[in-house]
DNA sequence: TTGTAAGCGTTATCAT
DNA sequence: ATGATAACGCTTACAA
């Protein structure tokens, strides 16, 4: 006698619905089911429509570690990001998830913290899922989690930053550049004594303090007096309390470049609050351009990063890696614009 | 003559190690091998120790679809939340990271934008994972939805809001308690004429504004010509206009309790930029205290909502519910808490 | 164009 | 305490 439980693999009384269902109420084998509904080659028209009907009638899903594991193939893509808290990523983020999400890639976001331990043990984890794709922030990892990747095979675009590096695909733009260009804005407004503030520290925040300094240099305007740097996260809050004290140690400074908006909003706000007139005594220049930066008081200038527009290429460009298509252009440079308003 | 390629599924050239190469080096079988790592029941000291041994030599990290495909459990736990714009849910997120991750399990995030229907697909979608547990965010959703959530049997906790419906389970505070308490607040500093300006207008935000139209409704100070809402996404610059929009058709208002942070920091941009006074002329209070709203010109009231703690809660709740431990409260309520600062 | 057979890497079940 | 065997639900060969 049977046992009541027994499944015998072609119909059974509960649970989700299986390809085998699908493929016994169209009146085929589990196979042709399958085809039909990837979409793949040469199944008959009307057999399609028929599992198609099948599918939708018992509300069948797709188990996707069965498919995975049969494949060797996920459906998901992997995004690692340093920070959820900065805007940037989070637009970046949803850039990516509006050109992948349609191809029926599920998107995987990790958060590292700007640590790269955490990067690393992200990777590992993630590259179990055998990811079709890896799109990642920077150049700045630990070695075991480049080789890892490199191992892996998965194709990977990098975003934010520039690398020439033969067989490298990336999106992003130069941050030396950006550095420089807020550098040749303020002393083009005839302001002398020039300050870089940031935070965090991440590479690419080093990188923009790094252009900044060369331009002064280029200038004969560097004094290393005016740099102010901290690993601490960058905030509205600590914005103000750098503010402060870059002042009490050099009063005499006549512009600022903060490494993130954030910081110039609170240098800002603090200004207010000490009277100290900007841009008037002090020019004030952001990074990234937030949406809030427009209605400060007074506007805040910023160098406006094409964040949007970096991960959709990024997306675009993986995509193209993962079918196989050549790439044009390893490396994109998609630029920046700096938004000069009321405060430098 | 065997080909080359052949795999004898016992020991094979190159690729990611499995279980069987660990069991093999190990001197174990697989089944042991996976007990052994998954620290199951019964396995000797000895064998842990030479199965560990085993897998670090190798590097091995387990597959996860094979995983999920033979237990019909994964190690994930899904996560929705109608934005990632607003720091409130990413200090949620980070909390349940927290939590979840020492346990092994993975956060999967999904974003739904605010529309139901895109929470349904993504619930029918993430569903299919066989996720552990789900994390949801307030009670407003399809009626579909609710029902695939109901029949997976899959533990969820809700976050944000209350509900005492039974069987159910919530972590949060309550939004019409909130909004009261702003109007209370501006009804004992002699305020008569207040207004309550919302954005989004997803249930939280009408819940908060229902809360304030009580209080006042009380006090016998409710206008309706003092409510000023629109679905627009809440930001900054918006709030800015809501401000000037409600002044132009209110010039006597007397208080503002702003249903966002984001909107009220608008709001104190734009009056320093007209020259009117706050909190003399008119009092701001606003909603999440984001972590910029105290360095505002002047410092802005708000009620400080305890993010981080319900994310923390949310997760724990649902691990006990993973676990099948009894749950004390279903519904707990962790309050909020009003920050007065300069801005009222 | 369709189907058959085998296997993806792991764990549940049932023995020993 | 350990192991043999059979799934889990799907897709990749390879045939027909």
């Amino acid at each position: 006698m049977p046992s009541p439980k027994k499944n015998d693999k072609h119909s059974r009384a509960s649970g989700r619905p299986t390809l085998n269902e699908v493929a016994q109420r169209a009146g085929v084998s589990p196979i042709t089911a399958s085809r039909a509904l990837r979409g793949v080659s040469s199944v008959a028209e009307a057999l399609v429509l028929k599992v198609r009907e099948a599918a939708a009638e018992l509300g069948y899903v797709a188990n996707p570690a069965a498919r995975a594991l049969a494949s060797a193939q996920s459906h998901s893509v992997v995004v690692l990001v340093p920070s959820l808290s900065n805007q940037l990523f989070v637009d970046t983020l949803e850039a990516i998830h509006g050109v992948l999400r349609p191809q029926g890639l599920e998107v995987l976001i990790g958060n590292f913290h700007y640590s790269r331990d955490e990067e690393e043990d992200l990777i590992r984890n993630y590259l179990a899922y055998q990811p079709r794709g890896l799109l990642l922030t920077g150049f700045e990892r630990t070695e075991s989690a480049r080789r890892m990747v490199e191992a892996s095979g998965v194709p990977c675009v990098y975003m934010m930053d520039l690398d020439h590096s033969p067989g490298l695909h990336c999106v992003g733009f130069s941050q030396i550049a950006a550095g420089m260009a807020a550098a040749e804005h303020l002393l083009a407004g005839g302001r002398k004594r020039l300050a870089y503030v940031g935070a965090q520290l991440d590479q690419r925040t080093l990188l923009r303090g790094e252009g900044f300094r060369r331009a002064l240099q280029k200038a004969g305007r560097y004094d290393p007096a005016l740099e102010l740097l901290t690993p601490r996260p960058s905030s509205v809050g600590l914005g103000g309390e750098l503010f402060r004290q870059l002042l009490a140690a050099q009063p005499d400074v006549e512009g600022i470049f903060f490494g993130n908006d954030d910081l110039a909003q609170g240098a800002l706000l603090e200004a207010l609050r000490q009277g100290i007139a900007v841009p008037e005594q002090i020019a004030v220049v952001g990074f990234n351009d937030l949406p809030s930066s427009a209605y400060m008081v007074p506007r805040l200038s910023s160098i406006r990063t094409p964040r949007e527009a970096i991960g959709r290429r990024a997306a675009e460009t993986l995509l193209a890696l993962i079918a196989g298509r050549p790439i044009a252009e390893p490396v994109q440079d998609l630029g920046f614009e700096l938004m000069v308003r009321e405060s430098s």
